[in-house]
DNA sequence: CACGATTAAATCGTACACGATCATTTAGGG
DNA sequence: CCCTAAATGATCGTGTACGATTTAATCGTG
């Protein structure tokens, strides 16, 4: 048994750290989303980076950093594989060529159909009502804006 | 606003995902241990290794592989930095030469001293109750379990 | 118009993270 | 005993992730 109940600066187990049941069920989810994600060519980031693009396309590098909370130097050479996938292309602002514009291509698009099954397999595999899972999702981001505001 | 009361099939947008709540808190719960283990020397996945030798010594690669969910690969070359740090020993098990035992050294043990802060650094950083938090990592890690039993 | 300050993305170096594969060692059966 | 199967880490290749720096373009102020 753990010591939950001793004194208040008593070393937790793993088991009691709230940061490792989110930093292992991140590694979960990914074990999940593999074979799904596997036949349409994506990896995990690579489907959120989608997953925002399917929901509003042409965003700027910086536009989907701020959504997925990733540096350029995460997305950069993410989305060139995307693009060597063929599912984006990039291409600087005519008006500010500082920007970077994503823009899905047909296939990119077509994209979104063959991936239309995956959330509710996702959900089947959490055992999770969709109450509990949209309580549950409400209650991390929260802890989430907490975390970084704390970080500054 | 988002399409949460839309049909069953209706692709969601990413902060209705909970996978991606899970992600963001991964990272966000690393860039606020960032400022507590940077004067420690350690990152993130080494704090964890330190936090189960800390409860347990001596154990094999493949215990701590279980225990934080990963595989050697990843271990391995962790293992050799806390090494080099000089934080703990990796040595063949003399009655099984395929098993690697990891031992703490002085200055690993007494690393924890100088950890003992950081749990509560991290509690206020949530912005949660102790009961709050208790719940919320019950709730986490048995969504966890449900996803790793679904990957198989 | 000049020019320093600001902004956006890319680049570089270090550190995870996993699947697949490999090398060594042990255990079991004939 | 030998010889194969299983167990255990280590290695390799690919793909995130981030902080620090760099490059290029734009903006603000004089």
């Amino acid at each position: 048994m753990s010591d939950s109940g001793a004194g208040p600066e008593t070393p937790p187990g793993i088991d009691d750290l709230l940061c490792f049941a989110v930093y292992s069920t991140g590694h979960a989810f990914n074990r999940v989303y593999k074979p799904l994600l596997d036949p349409l060519g994506l990896t995990y980031p690579q489907y959120l980076v989608m997953v925002s693009l399917w929901a509003k396309d042409g965003q700027r590098v910086g536009e989907l950093g701020e959504a997925l909370f990733l540096e350029s130097s995460t997305l950069t050479p993410l989305l060139k594989r995307l693009e060597a996938a063929g599912y984006l292309t990039r291409s600087r602002d005519p008006s500010d060529e500082r920007q970077v514009r994503v823009r899905l291509t047909a296939a990119g698009t077509a994209l979104s159909d063959k991936a239309r099954h995956v959330p509710r397999c996702i959900l089947e595999a959490t055992g999770l009502s969709v109450q509990s899972l949209i309580r549950l999702q409400g209650e991390i981001a929260s802890m989430r804006d907490n975390l970084l505001k704390a970080a500054g």
